[in-house]
DNA sequence: AGCACGCCGACT
DNA sequence: GTCGGCGTGCTC
């Protein structure tokens, strides 16, 4: 009897059930591993990526069902991504399927093939020239050649003319434009400093291969100008450039500066505020090899470049590269391993490396390169001042010697900033009478004070409940209750009731929420429509503001009180941070920190813009403490409708890792510090290793393990390099 | 995760 | 009498 002889390939799917999908296919090719695929999955249809070919599958034949479709009109994930993916779940201790299918722009996860239209066309030189002999009577070719010979045109203008769109597109005349329509001219390279110019050649002489290279660079000195020209001649060897920026850096006043350098070359941003249809046509402009320089966030570091070339991570001690939920991956630590795989450079820039980055660099293991002055002739590093707040009393938060400061800058007409990390208008209000704090009834945490129409709003800022302050004290029936401590709304208030005639902008994320508010409030500023800013740390990772001379900063004291051993570092940067706001340009700057404890060491540091000092002693402490980076660390997070079902299982996950390599640590499950949060209880339990291959050798059976348990309405996670508790 | 099947309370 | 509650079981 003759049997057909039929392929099996295997999918990933988008399922928590850690485990690989065989499906049917009469004509699979080894070509096809990348591809997408549509397959019925119970009474389902999903989309998945096929991620090998087998012969035979182990799954009785019965079971097995048929691919209903592979999509070969898109190009395969190339290996190197695939890789990474894997890479990345093994890692993490996450799912290769849903890994896998998380880096795919969410227009493909859907399960219709057809690729969403591009907003804009363009005329390639090939259909430029074509354009110069068209014929008389071809009236619609005439028509669309007319529209599209001043640059790109948006898809909803060229509706009449589909079929010779369609037809130009296939002969390769036109092709989808997704970046500005603006023409640029290529605005020329300033003159290097010495300083850059010793890192550039450094850069630059650098043997070819993987090497992973730390620029510290104080704020101001130019690390941006030394990435591009790290790009410059990346491009120019015909390779492609991924640079990878937080969030908030990823303005468009920098892919603007990126476009104005390279105004010939195609630049795809990639960032969560695009469009479906956006993002699906920079990814694809990535994967075909279209794409000169990628500008992306964290997700971004996934992205198909079948020429990559350089790695960039901008501001590579950012917390916003570490992904909170699913794939917990940490941007920076997967463009060190993408780098390394493909062979190529990678570039972390910080003016506060992260301390493990700083670690790394000091083993050898990265190269380090430092920017020690500001690129600006004439900009010094602004004189950081401390305000014993034990002897200058902070009236309503502000010091005297603040207040001084303030009023000077604004009869200067020069900018100031208040910088204080705390949204709403108070942390919390109190009964005077019986000590009463107002508390989230669904979390363990405080309701802060807000300022809402006109009234005040009681706020939890871990569920978002939102209620209206009671007129007396819940639990005594006082009248006397009081908001207690500062947030930037009740400092915006106290400003304005001092400087009556100071116009005063407040930016946290209350005011910035709206999409293009912070935009527009960068605008303001930079017109100098502005005399006092008062922000969260929102403000302090924004732009240059050349008028800004003066940052006050409010309350930073409490970070040093902090439980979680990584406060300190985070404080350390984020002053820093802020003070580079002040005086980038060719005015002076002064930081004055309000605080109790002026002779701490943190402040010394930053009073002398020392970070390696500050990261010296950090560390000491880290090794002493057993911490990272001299241990490496995994959290199990569970949360449950109540406290001792969630340790419960934390106590169960204990009882399985009984078993374990040396020098792999399992700590007792504890409540997690934010011990409920809309009404879930949490718990955690830490697990820590001075080897980080003994410590994966442990999690990826033990992960295994927990996933068998099956635990009604309890729901955990595993954190691998958790950046919080 | 979905989406089924499956066995016990308050409603047209 | 049924509509529907969410427990648990399965997905190549």
């Amino acid at each position: 009897m003759k049997s057909t002889l039929r392929t099996v390939v295997q999918v990933a799917l988008d399922t928590p059930l850690d485990r690989l999908f065989d499906y049917l296919v009469a004509d699979a090719l080894t070509s096809d591993v990348g591809r997408r695929v549509r397959v019925p999955f119970g009474k389902r249809e999903l989309v998945g990526v096929i991620v090998g070919l087998v012969d035979s599958s182990t799954v009785p034949d019965e079971q097995l069902r048929a691919v209903i479709e592979i999509d070969r009109q898109l190009a395969a994930l190339p290996r190197e991504v695939m890789q990474l993916a894997r890479f990345a779940a093994d890692y993490y201790q996450y799912p290769l399927g849903p890994a896998l299918l998380a880096l795919l722009p969410p227009a493909l996860k859907r399960a219709k093939f057809r690729p969403q239209a591009p907003t804009a066309y363009a005329l390639t030189p090939a259909g430029q020239a074509y354009c110069a002999a068209i014929p008389v009577r071809a009236t619609a070719q005439r028509r669309l050649a007319e529209l599209l010979a001043g640059g790109p045109v948006a898809a909803e203008h060229l509706t009449g003319l589909r079929a010779p769109l369609r037809d130009w597109l296939n002969k390769g005349l036109v092709m989808a434009d997704h970046g500005s329509a603006s023409r640029l001219v290529t605005e020329p390279a300033p003159t290097l400093t010495e300083a850059q110019q010793n890192v550039l050649a450094t850069l630059l002489g650098a043997a070819d291969g993987f090497t992973a290279w730390l620029l510290h660079g104080v704020t101001g000195s130019g690390k941006t100008e030394v990435y591009l020209r790290l790009i410059e001649r990346t491009l120019a060897a015909g390779k492609q450039a991924l640079v990878l920026a937080p969030e908030i850096h990823l303005t468009p006043q920098m892919v603007e500066r990126f476009k104005r350098r390279f105004p010939d070359r195609k630049l795809v941003s990639l960032h969560s505020g695009l469009s479906d249809g956006d993002r699906l046509a920079g990814w694809l402009d990535c994967l075909d090899g279209r794409a000169d320089i990628v500008l992306g966030t964290r997700l971004a570091v996934f992205t198909p470049l079948p020429r990559l070339g350089l790695i960039v991570v901008d501001e590579e001690h950012d917390a916003s590269y570490k992904q909170m939920e699913g794939l917990r991956y940490h941007a920076r630590d997967v463009a060190v391993w993408r780098a390394r795989q493909s062979n190529i450079t990678v570039v972390l820039g910080s003016a506060t490396p992260a301390l493990e980055t700083w670690a790394n660099a000091k083993r050898h293991r990265y190269r380090l390169l430092s920017l020690t002055e500001r690129a600006h002739a004439q900009a010094s590093l602004p004189e950081v001042r401390l305000i014993d707040t034990r002897t200058d009393k902070a009236a309503l938060g502000l010091s005297d010697a603040l207040r001084k400061a303030l009023l000077e800058n604004l009869e200067r007409g020069e900018q100031s900033l208040v910088f204080i990390n705390r949204r709403g208008y108070a942390p919390v209000l109190y009964c005077r009478a019986c000590g009463q704090v107002s508390e989230c009834p669904r979390c363990a945490a405080h309701q802060v004070i807000h300022r809402h129409r006109g009234g005040y709003q009681l706020r939890c800022h871990h569920c978002g409940l939102a209620s209206r302050p009671p007129e007396a004290c819940p639990a005594c029936g006082s009248l006397d209750l009081r908001p207690a401590g500062q947030g930037t709304q009740k400092v915006e208030d106290t400003l304005a009731d001092l400087f009556p005639a100071a116009r005063i902008l407040r930016v946290d994320r209350d005011t910035t929420a709206r999409r293009g508010a912070f935009a527009a409030m960068r605008e303001a500023i930079a017109g100098h429509e502005v005399d006092i800013l008062v922000g969260t740390q929102i403000v302090a990772k924004g732009h240059d503001f050349p008028m800004l001379t003066l940052v006050g900063v409010i309350g930073a004291d409490q970070a040093l009180m902090s439980a979680d051993f990584r406060a300190s570092e985070r404080l350390f940067a984020q002053l820093m941070q802020v003070g580079g706001r002040a005086g980038r340009a060719e005015r002076a700057g002064r930081v004055l920190i309000q605080t109790e404890y002026p002779h701490h060491p943190l402040y010394a540091a930053l009073a002398a813009h020392d970070y390696p000092t500050f990261a010296e002693r950090t560390l000491r402490e880290r090794k002493l403490a057993e911490f990272p980076p001299y241990s490496h660390q995994a959290l199990l997070r569970a949360d449950a409708r109540s406290m001792a079902e969630a340790m419960a299982f934390l106590e169960t996950a204990h009882e399985l890792g009984r078993e374990r390599p040396e020098g792999v640590l399992l700590y007792d499950p504890v409540p997690a510090l934010m011990p409920r949060i809309a009404n879930r209880e949490r718990a955690q339990l830490l697990i820590q290793s001075v080897s980080r291959s003994r410590l994966q050798a442990f999690l990826t059976p033990w992960v295994a393990a927990l996933r068998e348990q099956k635990n009604g309405g309890l729901r955990w996670s595993l954190d691998v390099d958790p950046l919080d508790w």
